[in-house]
DNA sequence: CGGAAACTTGAAACCTTTCAAGAGTCGTGG
DNA sequence: CCACGACTCTTGAAAGGTTTCAAGTTTCCG
């Protein structure tokens, strides 16, 4: 009892943005250790969601900002004609959200790769914090113009050849694990060959064939969805476009 | 001579936000006439720029955003191998600067694409200005956000064939500048093919191809640079995609 | 363990690009 | 005002890369 006790206080802890191991990553950057005990309380407490469950639907009123602490999810959305489109992939410590700002309905569907855990920033306390904490808004500027730069970069990518695509892929996700403190050669795709293949406007079966060909090439090692990278200066030389 | 300064007069009352004919198409929709006039006097007068004069270039600290009064801009990036990439394409009443929103400093290049006239929202001032009118924050954001979306759209776009990307291009065109007031049937091209290809991932040949199918099935009329939609219902069910 | 889903691999089909040549358009200057 | 040259656009044919189709293998999960 005392130790489920104990547990539980640990969590409580833990979901507070001051003692979050993700504080340098999601909204708090640039924000003084102030700023951030008054985004703690009003942040939700963390969430769990399952593989396949929604953070939100194509459609949905914004609800506010939301924090990935652990897992990963997938950015859906679809046309007329009912096909369906991969707009992104979302790691821990990286903000969603944003496709709601236009016009207060999200435009696409957020769902978890795997069991998934994230903090929310309600929409209708982002007016009154953002008064509160002047740093606030422009960090969440900064993550807008992220979340733009990293549509661009996809949107560069998908016109070069499908090598150079599936390669950019690689090294765009190893940077960002990298960056989150994830090994930056080791890791796990989330994603399916279809998933990353619609992703990048591939056939699933090319991004097998690209895979396989890296592999041939001695630049990385496949063992289904563990990627080892393993030359990186190659893999960049050949196919890093910054 | 008072003919001159009667001209003279109007120019610069024509500066204002207030009585700018684009009020309700760029920062000020959803402003308040007194949040307008607040604005007004803060918003640099009217610049003009010649064909192939830069707005801003890739690398340049940010000064501010921008709002195109009358004229077009293209917005241009290149990769580590020298590749160019036609990232953007704004109308009159359109914002942009907002690829600097991420790391102070932009990530495009700007370029006019015949004279134009734009004016600017200074960055220094923006923290201030959002402070003092509350709902610009709001309408900055939503900017962004539609920034975001169209961003997006090229994206899902430049996974289709090649007549729906140019088909999807043609239709987004006619939709902005029906809402900018203009034709939505006939409109002229501001882009060589060249440019249009590079912005949809295709080669020029190609667009010209899908211009000719479109012409040859009774959609459109080209000559050169101008267009003119003769079957909007039927472009649009054969390759709309909303 | 068994079935469904995911992945790999090969070959043919297809779409787009590349290459090439000619026609049209535009701006400048004689 | 017409001519020139540069640039843009069109059009055809061949080349090339990616997709599709198909079949077999592996992995995952109940």
């Amino acid at each position: 009892m005392t130790d489920t006790s104990t547990c539980e206080i640990k969590t409580k802890l833990q979901v507070t943005c001051r003692n979050c191991s993700l504080s340098d990553l999601c909204i708090p950057r640039g924000l003084s250790q102030e700023d951030i005990n008054r985004i703690a309380h009003i942040v939700g407490r963390r969430k769990t969601l399952h593989k396949g469950d929604y953070l939100y639907r194509k459609g949905d009123k914004f609800r506010g900002i939301m924090a990935i602490k652990a897992g990963t999810a997938k950015l859906l959305t679809s046309d007329l004609h009912g096909n369906e489109f991969l707009t992104g992939y979302l790691l821990p410590g990286e903000l969603l959200g944003f496709d709601a700002l236009a016009d207060d309905q999200h435009s696409f569907s957020a769902v978890a790769l795997e069991t998934l855990n994230y903090c929310e920033l309600p929409a209708d306390q982002l007016d009154n914090l953002c008064r509160e904490v002047p740093n606030l808004l422009r960090e969440l500027f900064r993550h807008v113009g992220e979340t733009l730069a990293s549509e661009t970069d996809v949107n560069v990518l998908t016109r070069r050849p499908a090598d150079e695509r599936v390669a950019g892929f690689l090294l765009n996700l190893s940077d960002r694990l990298s960056r989150r403190g994830f090994s930056a050669i080791d890791f796990k795709l989330s994603l399916t060959r279809q998933e990353i293949g619609n992703y990048l406007g591939l056939a699933l079966e090319t991004v097998s064939r690209s895979l396989k060909n890296f592999e041939d090439s001695g630049l990385i090692t496949v063992h289904n969805k563990l990627i080892h990278i393993a030359d990186m200066e190659r893999l960049r030389s050949q196919y890093g476009r910054h």
